[in-house]
DNA sequence: GTGTGTCATGTAATCGGTTACAAGGAAACT
DNA sequence: AGTTTCCTTGTAACCGATTACATGACACAC
């Protein structure tokens, strides 16, 4: 028993197909009569418009894709979060493609949006992958993030300098001078604008930089850590490129021993919400990443609706990350007390829903 | 400038729109010559076929449909990305549409999918939403999770009933009488489950029981531990239902000066990622999120591949819980060497991607 | 030379909608 | 009554692919 399709319905309510189609999509002229023919006819049949013949004709599919490297942890989740909010309120849908490392599997995988996306969003932490979308998405729309300054297309990118060295300020601020960096993965344009950052604003303050390599993720934080608390001379303050990292090195550091903030000073970048929920909370840089994800995708479908219009919308937005100090680098809430933990879990409200 | 269709590259290689489907497909018999034609073609007319028009005359869209109440926190990502993960293996797509509570909102995400999608994964922890599943899907292949025991339909369940009795028990076998239950909101099937699984296993023991309300959040279980804390008699065990309402307890407990364990143990349920961060580490039942969200999507795909054949794989898998000890319930463990938190970090590998 | 089998190719129907255009009917006007 | 106008409805083309079936060419056997 195959579902109804719009002949069945016109059929049954004795009208041809183009009424039912006037009927159901709203457009044209119809009586009251025969808009009730077919309501019953559409009751009756159970009938439900097939949206993949109905995009098909109108050349619109509601939908946009998300091509991302991953979809590992906390900060992807909220990012497809507040997208899919977003896409909710606009009507569309959302298509998810994660896991591509490399760049043949995202050109492949924006090849098989063909047909099936009105846009799409891509999140290009690697070098080239932005060419990649222009030439591959044909005339498709398309909205890249953190993909580096790349001029001439629409674009949401967040200020990973600017942030790096808000972070060296404040550690300076706070009376830190043997301040060390834990640097993402090489080839990542977003490590490289926070590790250039952080150069550059110890340059400016004239203090001898130390660099550690890692890779994002909590294990290489980790090992940072281990490293960091081994150096003859101990650096009393780091800044890690992302949270997780930050996160891990914390935890090595107590582990060897070291106190912090006592003894060292710790700032991740991206406030995931776990950020505050460590202990000590952690100091980092807030980006508002449901949000960005939130605006890029009302970003896209106003390209997509302006689409042909060439207002050339090709502005490059800048998300400001915001400095949100926590006790990791401010001794005065060295030992927080029940006020002190209570207020700082007030100040970063988590998002949260009724997940089982 | 439109992109190209299947005509242009037919008329510019001077072949047949079939031939160049025939090459493109690779169905068909087609000569070297007609292959190289057609292929440079397409090389030159940058083609890419429509996967939307494919999609229509096939009656295939190699995309599945994800409905879920909401997408917050670790539960739903990390269930996300299973399913993504498999659907790449498998070549299929993924339409996410999230925040569904109500019913009515929920029926029509789900109608929205006909003909966008091959299949559905519907998670519906609130009752009735089994049976819309089942009326509005027409004739799509749907599987249901988290939904209770839901016979004569293809789905997935979390033995919940089971899990709570074993923590109640293992509370029990460290030395515990005293136990009181965190409940996650009412209507949610889950919690439902939990809940039950408690008062069971108490009541097998001879044990007097205490239940504080919740609703999923790390706030409410905030909430709950405040007023366990100020309890005339203060229980000396707590079996939350999720893991962000156990975190959220030992918070609330620790800062009315309660000390976990030792005065107090706690277990939660889920084990997300952070229930093995949190200080101390949380004893918790896990669910491989992750791998249920796989088998999920490969059960589907298998029952939309199988489609029509009534073998009527309707059985209702139970994914059974684990229990995993950490210091939050273990004395022995009460103040964590290096070594020992450590080991815990090592026996809980955490997922994690090279995210910023 | 004719018959037959094989195999590559082309023609046209089809999937399920939307919509331009034509046509029909009733109301309003002269 | 006849004509104009307006408004509803129907017919059929179209979106861009797949594919059943028909066709034509060629080789081989008789």
């Amino acid at each position: 028993m195959k579902p109804a399709t719009i002949r069945d319905v016109a059929r049954r309510a004795d009208v041809s197909v183009a009424s039912v189609s006037r009927v159901l999509t709203g457009a044209g002229p119809v009586t009251d009569a025969t808009r009730k023919r077919v309501m019953e006819a559409v009751e009756a049949l159970q009938y439900v418009p097939h949206s993949g013949a109905r995009s098909l004709s109108t050349s619109k599919t509601s939908t946009v894709g998300v091509i991302l490297p991953d979809l590992y942890g906390e900060y992807f989740s909220e990012l497809i979060r507040g997208m899919d909010l977003a896409a909710r309120a606009l009507g569309y849908h959302l298509i998810v493609s994660s896991s591509h490392d490399d760049a043949e599997e995202a050109s492949a995988a924006i090849r098989s949006m063909r047909g099936r996306v009105d846009g799409l969003i891509v999140l290009s932490p690697h070098l080239g992958a932005a060419n990649l979308a222009g030439s591959l998405a044909g005339r498709l729309p398309v909205l890249l993030m953190n993909a580096g300054a790349d001029a001439g297309r629409p674009s949401i990118v967040v200020d990973n300098h600017g942030g790096a060295v808000a972070a060296v300020e404040h550690l300076i601020a706070t009376g830190r001078r043997r301040i060390a960096h834990i640097a993402g993965p090489t080839g990542n344009l977003e490590a490289e604008a926070r590790l250039a950052g952080y150069l550059e604003a110890m340059a400016a303050a004239g203090l001898p930089t130390t660099v550690v390599d890692g890779a994002f993720t909590k294990a290489s934080g980790h090992e940072a850590g281990v490293q960091l608390a081994a150096m003859a001379t101990r650096p009393d303050g780091v800044f890690a490129a992302n949270d997780n990292m930050a996160i891990g090195a914390m935890l090595a550091l107590q582990e060897a021993g070291v106190r912090v903030p006592e003894d060292l000073a710790v700032v991740g970048f991206d406030d995931v919400p776990l950020a505050g929920l460590v202990h000590p909370g952690l100091t980092t840089l807030r980006i508002n990443i449901a949000e960005m994800g939130r605006s890029a995708l009302e970003r896209l479908v106003k390209l997509i609706q302006s689409a042909g219009a060439a207002d050339a919308d090709a502005a490059c937005e800048v998300v400001r990350p915001q400095l949100v100090v926590r006790p990791s680098t401010n001794p005065a809430t060295q030992n927080p007390t029940r006020a002190s933990r209570a207020s700082a879990a007030a100040a970063v409200p988590l998002p949260e829903g009724e997940n089982p």
